[in-house]
DNA sequence: CGTCCTATGTACGCTAGCGAACATAAATGC
DNA sequence: GCATTTATGTTCGCTAGCGTACATAGGACG
C-alpha cells in the first residue's frame, strides 16, 4: 500500500531452509509456496489435528506445545525463521500429540502436504534439510526435557528470553507472564518473580506484555548450559547460521 | 552350539521394523544385516561421537540420555525392538547430543552407515518406517519432558516400569534404583522411597538390583497420562504392535 | 568365616516452586 | 471520567524433592 517500495519485501528466502535451497529444487516449488500472514495467538494445529500445510517461517515465532490433561502446559521447542512447522507431513505421522502456537506475530510460507510429499519423495535438497532440521528440533526438545528437570526457573527463563531473542529482529518481545508460565510450566507468579528480579538487575524492562531486552551479555552470563548447546547444535545441523 | 535347534534363533525379524519390510527391502539388506549382541551397560555412544552403525534391537532396552556439565543426567527415550537405534545416521546429523546405553542386556542386528544411507536414499519402505519411527520417539521424548516438569516421581515411576516392562519378555527388571534416579534425574533416596511405597503395596518387589512387577493392572492405575499417551502413539505410527 | 563392597533404607534440615488469596496499577470501554 | 478488565506484584503456609550423613544388610570373595 505504501508508495514506496518496501526496504524488506516478503520473500520466501526469509526462511534459512528456503534461502538455502538450490536454484532448480526452489524454483520447483516457488509457484506453489503461498504467503500468509501468522497472527499473534493464533493456533495453527491442535493436538491430533491432521495437518495439511508445512509452513516456512519468515518472520515470528511459533511455539510447539504439550497440554496435560489437567490444563498444565510445557512448550517443548520455539520455531522461528530458521526452521519450518509440520514436520508430521514429511515423517509421515499426518499429526502430532503438540499442538502449535503463534508466539510472536509474523509471516510465513506455506507448502500444501500434497506438494510437500512429492518434493520430499524426490530425496532432493530440500528432505535433506527438512530432515536436518528435524534432527535439530529432536535436540531442542531433549534439551528441553534435561532443562525443565534440573536447571531452576530463573535460568529458564533466561534460557527462554535469549531463544525468542534469536528469532526476533528486535530486542522488543511481546508476551505476557501469564503465557510465558504456560510455555515453561510454571505459575504465574513464580514468573513474575524470577522476571522482577531480572528487572531490578538491569537486564530487562517488562511492563504489560512488553518486555525489552537492555543488555543480552548479562542474561548469557546467567543461563544455563542448555541455550549454548541447543544453539551450538542448530549451527552445526543448519545451513549458513551467518555467524548470529 | 547346542545340539538341538532353538526354539527362538536370533532373526531379524524380532525387530518390529524389520519384521514389517516387504520382502524385496528386507532381502536387500539382509546380507548387510550383522548381529550382535548387546551387554548391559555398554555405551554404544556418547554424546557428539560419530554415529558407524544403525541398530535394530530383537531384545534388550537401550537408552537415550542427555548429560548435564555439572553430572547431572536425564533419560529421554527407551529404545526396545520396536523400533531402532542410531537416527543421525539417516536424520544427516551424523551425531546427536545424547549418548546412548544399555540399560537391560540383549541383541541387534546393526547396519552400517553406508549402507544405511544408499537404502534410504531408494525411498522405499525403510525410510517410510525409519521416519515414522522418529516421530514416535519425538513423542516419546517430548511426552518425557511435559512429564519430568509436571509429574510426581511416584508416577514417573510406575510410567518407566510400565514401558521397560513393554519392552521386556518377563516381569523382572535387572536395575539397581541408583542407574534409575539417573534415568529419572532425580536422588537415589527418592527412588528408594518412591519404589518402596510400590513395594510396600505390592506392586512389585525390589531386591539389591531385581525388580519383579507383581500386579502390573495396579501399575497402570498409578501411572500418569504420559505413559498411555506414548504408548497410543507408537500403537498408531508404528506396524503391528499386535495388540501387545 | 570374616571382610569388603554394593544396594538399600532412614533421618534431618533446607529450598524452590506450588496453591490460594488478595492488592495494585495500567489499559480499555462506555 | 468512571467502571471494568487485564497484567503485575505480594503474602502465607505447604510439600516434593534436594543435599548430606549415616545405618543396615545381602553377596562376593578372600
Amino acid at each position: 500500500m505504501s508508495t514506496l517500495k518496501e526496504t524488506a519485501p516478503h520473500d520466501p528466502k526469509q526462511n534459512r531452509i528456503l534461502a538455502s535451497l538450490p536454484a532448480p529444487d526452489y524454483e520447483r516449488i516457488l509457484p506453489d509456496l503461498e504467503f500468509i500472514p501468522m497472527p499473534l495467538g493464533w493456533t495453527m494445529s491442535e493436538s491430533g489435528d491432521h495437518v495439511n500445510f508445512l509452513h516456512f517461517p519468515t518472520a515470528g515465532i511459533v511455539s510447539l506445545i504439550y497440554e496435560l490433561e489437567n490444563g498444565a502446559s510445557s512448550e517443548i521447542a520455539l520455531v522461528g525463521n530458521e526452521g519450518l512447522v509440520g514436520v508430521s507431513i514429511f515423517m509421515g505421522g499426518e499429526s502430532m500429540p503438540s499442538s502449535t502456537e503463534v508466539q510472536s506475530a509474523g509471516y510465513a510460507y506455506r507448502l500444501s502436504r500434497k506438494i510437500m510429499k512429492r518434493e520430499f519423495a524426490l530425496g532432493g535438497q530440500l528432505q535433506h534439510l527438512a530432515l536436518l532440521y528435524t534432527q535439530a528440533l529432536i535436540s531442542q526438545t531433549s534439551q528441553t526435557a534435561v532443562c525443565n528437570q534440573h536447571h531452576s526457573l530463573d535460568q529458564q527463563l533466561c534460557r527462554w528470553l535469549l531463544m525468542s531473542l534469536d528469532r526476533m529482529h528486535d530486542n522488543k518481545l511481546v508476551v505476557t507472564q501469564e503465557l510465558i508460565s504456560n510455555l515453561l510450566g510454571v505459575r504465574r507468579e513464580s514468573v513474575t518473580m524470577a522476571a522482577g528480579k531480572l528487572q531490578k538487575d538491569g537486564l530487562i524492562t517488562y511492563s504489560r506484555g512488553i518486555i525489552k531486552v537492555l543488555d543480552r551479555s548479562k542474561l548469557e552470563m546467567q543461563v544455563c548450559e542448555c541455550y549454548g548447546v541447543v544453539k551450538k547444535e542448530y549451527d552445526r545441523l543448519l545451513p549458513t547460521p551467518s555467524s548470529k
